[in-house]
DNA sequence: CTCATTTCAGTGTTACTGACATAC
DNA sequence: CGTATGTCAGTATCACTGAAATGA
């Protein structure tokens, strides 16, 4: 086992679909990951740049509704985000708890880049699967999300 | 936004292959953790169990390379089971750095009582889609996983 | 000495929780 | 007062890293 140190697994699990998902939505978001962290960037911060992007300028909760992503995240993102001047943050005149979030030309272009680049970065992850499968991968990842099991709500 | 808390987010995103691979890996996850959780078990220990039972006793170096785990990890997870008396950890006679791990027959009917955990759990979790449909998830997600890209190794 | 094995302590990621101050 | 927003600190999970201790 010098070279390859694989040895066979549980058949169990070689064959859950849960394990199976697991492992290869680590396998896809490690390079994901990595070509962000090579451009100085973050899959946050994609995130955010995009929703300004498709949505305009909005406050910092609604980005988190839009993004999927928690409050206290959304600050580090847009901390980090204006540090470089890809948004610009100022207080809601009519709404002073509120900050307003702008994309700037700086950030447009920036997405842009990062639109290339996350291009790129499924390509490689999905090298494995033609189109055809990786359009049908898809639409049935988006059912599973979008399935809601009948568990009772919170209230 | 009071019940739903939904907005619709980015078009890129909701699109995009890793980011839903990702998402749909998590809300499995959650489901399949959860039921683990509440049987006072972890994945972990579902892994080092079944490749027991598939392979007989083995050194921890051994079950890591099975269960895809650290070895620091298999420490942990072969403490939790040898305090719940599932496995026995010997000192191998001919290697005193080895411990032997051994499945108890407590080890194994809780096993049994696992992979009816787990079954269920897959159930709930790709309820979205009929079998035929999960086969092909598995068998795309099979091939994402083993796809090696041409990166060089570290050697 | 060199290498393998086990073990421990700690890091880094994404996602999340709780608390607090400010402002409506 | 209660509620919403932004902010900060900290937690939990899985996966991993580095190093020490033991022994081949």
């Amino acid at each position: 086992m010098s070279a390859t140190d694989v040895a066979p697994g549980p058949v169990r699990l070689e064959h859950l679909p849960s394990f199976l998902l697991t492992r290869a939505a680590r396998h896809v978001h490690r390079i994901v990951f990595d070509r962000f962290d090579e451009a100085d960037s973050h899959g946050y911060h994609y995130r955010v740049l995009a929703a300004l992007d498709e949505y305009g300028p909005t406050s910092q909760v609604e980005l988190a509704r839009r993004c999927v992503l928690d409050r206290s995240d959304i600050v580090a993102a847009v901390d980090a985000l204006a540090e470089r001047r890809f948004v610009e943050r100022a207080t809601d005149p009519r709404d002073r708890r509120r900050n307003i979030i702008t994309l700037t030309r700086r950030g447009r272009a920036r997405l842009i880049e990062l639109d290339g680049l996350i291009t790129a970065a499924q390509d490689e992850a999905f090298a494995a699967l033609d189109a055809e499968e990786l359009t049908q991968l898809s639409a049935m990842l988006t059912r599973i999300v979008g399935h809601r099991t009948g568990r009772p709500g919170p209230a």
